[in-house]
DNA sequence: TCCTTTCATGTAAACGATTGCAATACCCCT
DNA sequence: AGGGGTATTGCAATCGTTTACATGAAAGGA
């Protein structure tokens, strides 16, 4: 059916190894010979078998790219920067979405890409430590957004910054009781980084001497629906916060909703702050912390990249910067205002802590 | 290094061509027998080489994804619904992007997927006549979205029925003036899905009797951008239109936007109608028409699965429903309500086509 | 008891490339 | 003319399975 190999050998009146030589580029194949073959392979409409060359070679010419989901924006994002520069190089790439558990689980047991894959890009999944292991363990150049592996070469944005920047961004307006919604899961899978960014919610409102209040935190998994609910919660404490950071403009999105949803308005009843600068955040004039998703992509097939071509080097860790987007949904804290039309509270005293930003 | 099946052979005390058999779940091989090979295996922790496999046995448990985009919400869900029924059948993605159009010509010059998969799926590529040709000349079951290819399965919505609901739509609410965004591209590519909506709104408001003008259609490439320039164009005509309909929901999203940015109020001042049912239409309010996206992909892995198991059936056709999701960007037509706030205009005079919609 | 089935297993030939090594041819020196 | 390179090319082993076919044993029937 398809030619073969020795098909194109035949044709060209040559060895199926000068063939290979021919096709491949190699050296030592006279330009004559190579002219030859590859007329006749172009005669013949001959592709080499994949199959066959990978297990001979053992190259594949293929990465996996497994993560927890397909369909986020982010996810979208990322990939197509990861596809962009691989495809750029002739690599293929193995989609493995891990998000259902029972995936994850069979994944990790029958480490389907053990000899199918060069290189691995891992996305943002919490893995466990037998996890990470069995991965460093397939033995091929591993990148990994978001957590770090030892061994593993790393791309990720400074989540404790980023955060610590949204949540300053609301101190230095005034705000003084600032609510978070939070990405943490409800199922018992960690991902990492909601967990730092609320760490930094936490340790700059201590900095700047505001008491800690479990209340004000209400976790929103990261989906519009359960922003818009956590959103609610919020809004129904005694005394609730002028001021929200949601850790993912999703969150915030729902935060939104429910805001309008209950007559109220951003930033003029409450503040929010997002994080990503998702493509709609523009849209609704969302405030943001801004990361370079689609770039991230590009790092990690460019660390691949490196991993494969670079003999022996070492896994680089790279940290790429955000941005604090100032759009329409931060404002002023009431209390500035001589008029304080919602929600009269006492107003906390500044305390003994130093603290670097204006009032 | 990884074990190989004659390694499993060697411990199990069987011929490799057991072992084989064994794992397989073939007949042919005896309780105590399978029980020694699996127990060999697993010790080993032995996984076969899907290379090896793959060339032995001309089957590749992979599955190419041919994409325009992979950083679009569409596209996103769709590749979700794929990779849940091929995942739950252990079938493999192989995903290629084919968005950029120098990558587009390679690929069908040189058929990466060739021997490389065991089904194609198309995800609403614009193929020429001659692609077609290779893709089917691949010998293996091609499944497409959008368009249709003889010989090849095939998944759609009803494109016409739904835009001709949403100019309906419009229609009823006794709008006679009605813009339209369409995703006619700028470039040469000539994707089918946004000509035949274009087309359904032609023929809607003919048989409307209300008259074509080609002012009202504006092209807007997919994007919020373009959406949103597309609708500041339409708003600069000397006679606008009170009602819109976006081809996509991101369009609708982008004329939304230039209607804030000139004070201008969805329902009040234009009507807008998208298509899609994006995850933020029902944040934004965006009437629109709703279509089963992820679902798509569903049906599509079904039928790749279908072709891979049944022996010899004929490729379906199967078309899903769309369904008008009425929300809060359409509204009745101004020329209804006794004063005209804005861009006063001379009202057109009911011309002598027939008209079923109340004014 | 002998012949025919049926079942379990082994043998060895594909599958279609890549690649280390050997072989040849050619060139340049001395 | 002879010797040492160097650039081309071919040979054949190898990668790790699958599978058609052969073999042999056990079982069943007359």
């Amino acid at each position: 059916m398809a030619a073969s190999i020795i098909d194109v050998a035949r044709r060209a009146e040559v060895s199926t190894a000068t063939v290979s030589r021919a096709l491949r580029g190699l050296p030592n194949v006279s330009e004559a010979t190579r002219e030859r073959v590859l007329r006749a392979a172009e005669e013949l409409s001959y592709a080499v078998s994949p199959h066959a060359s990978s297990l001979a070679s053992g190259r594949t010419g293929t990465v996996g790219v497994i993560l927890p989901f397909v369909n986020r924006w982010f996810y979208g994002q990322v990939v197509a920067g990861i596809d962009s520069v691989l495809r750029a190089n002739d690599l293929d790439i193995l989609l493995y979405n891990l998000g259902d558990e029972r995936v994850h689980e069979r994944f990790f047991a029958h480490m389907p890409l053990r000899r199918r894959v060069d290189a691995v890009i891992v996305l943002n999944l919490p893995l466990s430590a037998a996890e990470r292991e069995s991965l460093v363990s397939m033995e091929v150049p591993v990148a990994v957004l978001g957590t770090r592996i030892p061994g593993c070469w790393h791309v990720s944005i400074d989540n404790a910054e980023g955060a610590s920047t949204a949540v300053r961004h609301l101190i230095n307006l005034g705000h003084r009781r600032i609510g978070m919604i939070s990405g943490a899961l409800g199922d018992s899978r960690g991902f990492t980084t909601p967990i730092v960014r609320q760490h930094a919610y936490r340790t700059v409102l201590a900095q700047a001497g505001i008491p800690y209040d479990p209340e004000l935190e209400a976790p929103g998994n990261l989906t519009i629906d359960e922003g818009a609910s956590a959103m609610a919660q919020l809004l129904s404490l005694p005394d609730p916060p002028t001021a929200v950071f949601a850790e993912s403009d999703q969150m915030a999105f729902g935060a939104l909703r429910t805001l309008g949803r209950m007559g109220l308005r951003a930033p003029e009843d409450v503040s929010v702050i997002g994080f990503d600068n998702h493509e709609t955040a523009e849209l609704l004039n969302l405030t943001t912390i801004a990361q370079p998703v689609a770039h991230q992509g590009e790092l990690l097939a460019q660390q691949i990249l490196d991993a494969l071509s670079g003999e022996s080097e070492e896994p680089t860790q790279v940290v790429v910067p955000t941005r604090l987007v100032v759009r329409g949904t931060t404002g002023a804290a009431r209390v500035a205002r001589p008029r304080n039309p919602l929600s009269p509270r006492p107003g906390p005293e500044p305390d003994q802590h130093s603290r670097t930003s204006a009032r």
